[in-house]
DNA sequence: TCAATCACG
DNA sequence: ACGTACGTGATTGAG
């Protein structure tokens, strides 16, 4: 029997749209609907194996009308798609034209009709129909041949509905499938039905009775409320009928000669999805829509490198080499010298490898780690394949093997082949960037061992004190809970929003008024909770109870688990995750242990350096604030800064027009509020929010503050012209973000997106600054050279620095431990405390004698980290 | 798996 | 009519 497949098209693109929100080219075209869209309907052909195929298309707008002509609330309330999708569908359209598909769309008709038409006439036909959709409307169209493939939450998630296992299902027949419907309405088509009837209900009428009809012509024999509502709902049941079934008579015919599988043109699809990046389609594409190119080069497939054991020619062959892959893959170490050759290595074999030629890898952290646990030196720098996709596009959600080469099947040597080839083309591609090009070997690349180090070395935790805080919390947390018990006189779940929310607002009665709502119901979180202080006790027992208990569950109970034997924990930094081009902190995050509150600064007395050592931390002062005045070219903030003067009263100052000895202490309160707001794109709501002002001062305060700092508000105009005529932010240095939402039509997008593009240059730069500057740290600490050649000046013993001791933290004046954003943490021998602190605020402010700016750097000497 | 909440710069 | 400050990560409850 021949085979036919009708697509739902807009319910599989929109299945796609929102299975891949993130997907998009290299260029920031979004693609997710369409990937969506191809990977569903390809993994679908493969497996049906039809001999003809279609898709149906809903036409805007006037595809309805039929069915508004009866009942013109259909599919009201519904919301309309974000602009990003409807941007796609073009897309979509030249795909199909590729794939040679037909697509069919009328006036007047839905989908549903189109494929309701043409699967009555294939099964007249003898032919087996299968309807790929998610809209169960389509169960209508069951029959004997014709199968319905419903698509279900998630991706690969596909119930199959042939006639049997639908009256199996729903325990009534196909044909009676409608009247249920027209009982018990549909909430997404605004189809009303028989109000206080469902699903079970409907069944069981139908049971009882065959038929709307037949239920109507029995009604005196169903009592109660049932047959209240069932006479009440009447005329809306059979509007109903009359509006959810499908119209089987749409005017269209089933050309099989136009849905012809076979018939297509392989050159035009393997083009189109090259360019879409729907690599991993491309290698997996049906049979027969592979492209036959015996006779022209294959660039898609790559051939597998041969792999072979080490040998003393391979070790000679990648000593001469100027550059050879490194990969660790399933716990084997594999170096690579070209794209057909590759050898499996241990890390003793490739020590010389690594110390003399320049390294390539993915996930340079993790090769160095493994080095560096092997006992082996790291190599200084390397080419690191996942962060260079990173810097090429950072908005990409993800840079795994599979997704920088595209492939993600399991033949060792098709990867390596591919990640060498993947490194040819980022290699191609930042000569095109230079400033990026720069970026990658300057500052990514060389910071890349030194995170490794810091993550091997890790930070000691004191766990018995951990121990004695977490039964101190268990204490004030049941002391707490038992109060709020009483308060309310039954035992709920504090910590489920839900239930809160009903103790708040049902049980007490507190006002609802101004009380921001979420898909779940009014919200009890902090800025909810300030409104309500005062109004009754437990909202302060409520926050006290949140303090604790986030404390204790997050940090206190959670970070003892992660130590090792020597009782250190071990992040990880990331540096291919926030797009600002920031590291960021995980496994745990040890950039965030809390500092804000009292309570939560106890936390860090818990780490603690080595036996005999101290911590020194150091951080920018006002860093992003001095940068934002730098990029803007504000010179008389420069100025401010530059001279030491108070930069949030000198503001409040300006504002307010008075001299800056007579601004109070809320006055600069709200100022500072101002200054860090302003890089974020605050607006006056926010800042209301946060000072207590109302909206109209808020208001009149930015306009007032950008009269003083004009030149801020140019920067940002200037920043936001950028990205959208340019389509990308960049830093001082370079480092680039791409801004594709500052064009869309959706204005809250755009807005967020505008927000964030204006922000990204000054977040960046700093981010940029502070990388430079543990990199130079790291030099200094090891070298260790200006600061030991005082101290030894006296015995006259200073060594050049090639004949010093070869690196090691041994001989370091310090390790670095953490960075968090404007800040070094690092643990050293008492005795080299002041020596590390002279290093870190020499190199930190010294950091950027290009910029017109004094960078200023405080540092601090401590025993414990709550202590520096 | 997602939403809500809250920890940090 | 929307939702309202950028960038992160971890935990919890609930579907």
């Amino acid at each position: 029997m021949k085979r036919l497949v009708i697509i739902d098209g807009k319910s599989v693109f929109y299945r796609g749209y929102y299975a891949m929100p993130n997907l998009s080219t290299a260029d920031g075209t979004p693609t997710g609907g369409v990937y969506g869209f191809a990977a569903l309907s390809l993994e679908l052909i493969k497996k049906l194996q039809p001999d003809y195929v279609c898709v149906a298309w809903d036409k805007p707008k006037t595809n309805i009308r039929k069915r508004l002509e009866i009942y013109p609330d259909y599919k009201a309330g519904r919301k309309p798609a974000p602009a990003d999708f409807y941007a796609q569908i073009p897309v979509l359209h030249e795909l199909l034209q590729a794939l040679s598909w037909p697509l069919y769309e009328l006036d007047d008709y839905e989908a549903d009709d189109i494929m309701g038409s043409l699967s009555r006439k294939a099964e007249a036909e003898g032919l087996e129909t299968c309807l790929i959709s998610s809209d169960l409307d389509m169960l209508q169209c069951l029959a004997p041949n014709t199968h319905m493939y419903a698509l279900k939450r998630g991706f690969s998630d596909i119930e199959l509905y042939k006639p049997e296992y639908f009256e199996q299902k729903y325990s009534i027949r196909v044909d009676q499938f409608l009247d249920l419907k027209s009982l018990k309405g549909d909430s997404s088509d605004n189809i009303p039905g028989v109000p206080g009837i469902g699903e079970k209900g409907g069944i069981k009428l139908l049971h009882d009775y065959q038929t709307l009809d037949g239920i109507y012509e029995h009604i005196d024999e169903i009592t109660g409320a049932t047959q209240r509502k069932l006479i009440e709902g009447k005329d809306s049941a059979y509007l109903s009928r009359q509006v959810a079934s499908i119209f089987f008579d749409a005017p269209i015919d089933l050309d099989l000669k136009a849905m012809n599988i076979k018939d297509l043109d392989t050159k035009h699809l393997r083009q189109m999805l090259k360019d879409l990046e729907f690599n991993s389609l491309l290698r997996n594409l049906p049979e027969h829509m592979k492209f036959d190119d015996t006779d022209e080069p294959d660039e898609t497939a790559v051939a597998p490198v041969e792999i072979v054991e080490w040998s003393d020619e391979i070790a000679a062959q990648a000593l001469m080499s100027d550059k050879v892959l490194v990969q660790r893959i399933d716990d084997e170490l594999y170096v690579i010298l070209d794209e057909t050759t590759a050898a499996h290595a241990t890390h003793e074999q490739l020590t010389d490898v690594i110390k003399n030629v320049y390294i390539v890898t993915h996930d340079g952290d993790a090769l160095c780690r493994y080095l560096l646990q092997q006992g082996s030196d790291a190599p200084e720098t390397m080419f690191d394949i996942r962060q260079a996709g990173f810097l090429i596009n950072p908005l990409k959600k993800s840079q795994t093997i599979a997704d920088v080469t595209g492939y993600d099947g399991d033949d060792t040597g098709v990867i390596l082949a591919e990640l060498w080839r993947a490194y040819d083309a980022q290699a191609r591609r930042l000569k095109e960037l230079p400033r990026v090009k720069k970026i990658a070997e300057e500052i990514d690349f060389p910071l890349i061992p030194i995170l490794a180090r810091m993550e091997e070395h890790g930070m000691l935790l004191n766990t018995e004190l951990m121990a004695r805080m977490s039964d101190d919390l268990s204490e004030q947390i049941a002391d707490v809970q038992r109060q709020m018990y009483e308060m309310i006189g039954y035992e709920f779940n504090i910590g489920s929003p839900a239930q809160l929310a009903e103790v708040l607002y049902t049980k007490l009665q507190l006002p609802t008024t101004g009380i921001k709502r979420g898909k779940t119901g009014f919200s009890t979180g902090q800025k909810e909770l300030d409104k309500l202080r005062g109004m009754h006790p437990i909202v302060e027992l409520i926050e006290s109870y949140r303090e604790l208990t986030k404390l204790q569950n997050t940090y206190v109970d959670a970070l003892p688990k992660l130590v090792d034997e020597q009782s250190r924990l071990h992040t990880t930094f990331n540096q291919d995750v926030a797009a600002t081009g920031r590291l960021s902190s995980t496994d745990p995050n040890l950039q965030n242990i809390p500092i804000r509150s009292e309570l939560g600064r106890k936390i860090r007395e818990a780490f603690v350096p080595g036996e005999g050592n101290v911590f020194v931390s150091a951080d920018y002062s006002q860093f992003e604030l001095r940068l934002a005045a730098v990029l803007a070219g504000d010179e008389k903030m420069i100025n401010d800064f530059n001279a030491g003067t108070d930069i949030h009263a000198k503001t409040a100052a300006d504002v307010h027009h008075i001299p800056l000895d007579r601004v109070t202490k809320a006055q600069r309160r709200d100022a500072k509020v101002v200054n860090f707001g302003v890089l974020y794109g605050m607006g006056p709501h926010a800042l209301a929010q946060n000072t207590g002002m109302s909206f109209g001062q808020a208001k009149t305060f930015i306009d007032e503050y950008f009269k003083v700092r004009a030149k801020i508000r140019d920067y940002i105009d200037a920043t936001l012209k950028q990205a959208r005529d340019q389509g990308y932010v960049e830093t001082y240095y370079g480092r680039r973000r791409p801004t594709p939402d500052v064009q869309s039509s959706n204005f809250i997008v755009r807005q967020a997106a505008e927000r964030a593009a204006a922000n990204m240059p000054i977040q960046g730069t700093e981010a940029d600054l502070m990388k430079k500057a543990m990199i130079l740290v790291e030099k200094e600490l090891r070298a260790n050279s200006s600061h030991l050649r005082v101290q030894n000046i006296e015995n006259n013993d200073v060594l050049p620095a090639e004949s010093r001791a070869p690196q090691g933290d041994e001989s370091a004046l310090g390790v670095q431990v953490l960075q968090i954003h404007d800040s070094i943490l690092v643990e050293c021998p008492a005795e080299n405390a002041d020596a590390v602190s002279k290093i870190l605020v020499d190199v930190m402010e010294s950091i950027a004698p290009e910029l017109p700016i004094r960078l200023q750097v405080d540092v601090s000497i401590g025993t414990d980290w709550g202590k520096v």
